[in-house]
DNA sequence: CAACGTAGTTTCTCGAAGGAAACTACTTTC
DNA sequence: GAAAGTAGTTTCCTTCGAGAAACTACGTTG
């Protein structure tokens, strides 16, 4: 459409660019939904082992957020016909294609850190 | 420091990991940063090139988001001497650093509208 | 039949996030 | 002296995200 474009490596954003980062935020925002996917990086896991395992979680927040993950395709959802049925979430390829984001975050987070505890020199470690 | 850190590539997301992810999503969050830092990535602005430049955005949130970039240290701001005085917001070298982590969510967004506008084939084009 | 385990849904509530509009404070221009 | 431009702050209000607790529904076990 334009004729120029400007992607010379360094002014970054065009809008188109912001409103897909703006889509990938949307879809990682919420306060469990990370964790749900590192917990199920591990491998597949039913509603109650989750439940378990994101400590601090409650039902009505894990089901939402699974429904929302599991729309967006970023997990799937198996009944299993067990004695009392049960359901394996699990990520799935597209869920795992979140990977370079996941490690380039966890990258900067940490070296954010070590910033942070340079700055303030030992305060501050309400962790 | 940890004698065995099981960086294996595939299973992702020791807590320490995860906590990281957090730290970034909450630096991250918020309706305008990315905007914001967005912008700047052009260059630096004044107060009120961004309120322009921001579609949307009002002085309470802007004053607000910027200060908590700055306390980052993801953007300077830096007052100038002049008639009336003027303020110039800048991306840090710091801020800069967020890059990759921006590419991956603009490239991963990119390809999720793709992956979307297949699923609905016309469909939903509330953009 | 009561208790327990599965997988959720529903209701009620509170606090934080965010927006609109008015206001501060200082200076230059008309 | 009034208006306009700089850079915000303050107040008030609404909406949304999230949590606690209770409830549904189905099947198994004792």
């Amino acid at each position: 459409m334009n004729k120029k474009v400007f992607i010379d490596q360094k002014p970054l954003q065009c809008p188109s660019q912001l409103k897909a980062i703006h889509d990938t935020m949307d879809i990682l925002s919420g306060k469990w939904k990370i964790t749900i996917i590192g917990c199920l990086s591990f491998g597949e896991k039913r509603f109650m082992d989750l439940m378990r395992e994101v400590n601090g979680i409650g039902s009505k927040m894990l089901s939402k957020e699974l429904q929302e993950l599991e729309i967006n395709g970023l997990i799937s959802r198996t009944v299993q016909p067990t004695k009392p049925v049960t359901v394996e979430y699990a990520l799935t390829a597209y869920g795992q294609s979140l990977r370079p984001i996941l490690w380039a975050m966890a990258d900067w987070g940490q070296h954010h850190r070590i910033k942070v505890k340079a700055t303030f020199k030992g305060e501050v470690c309400h962790d």
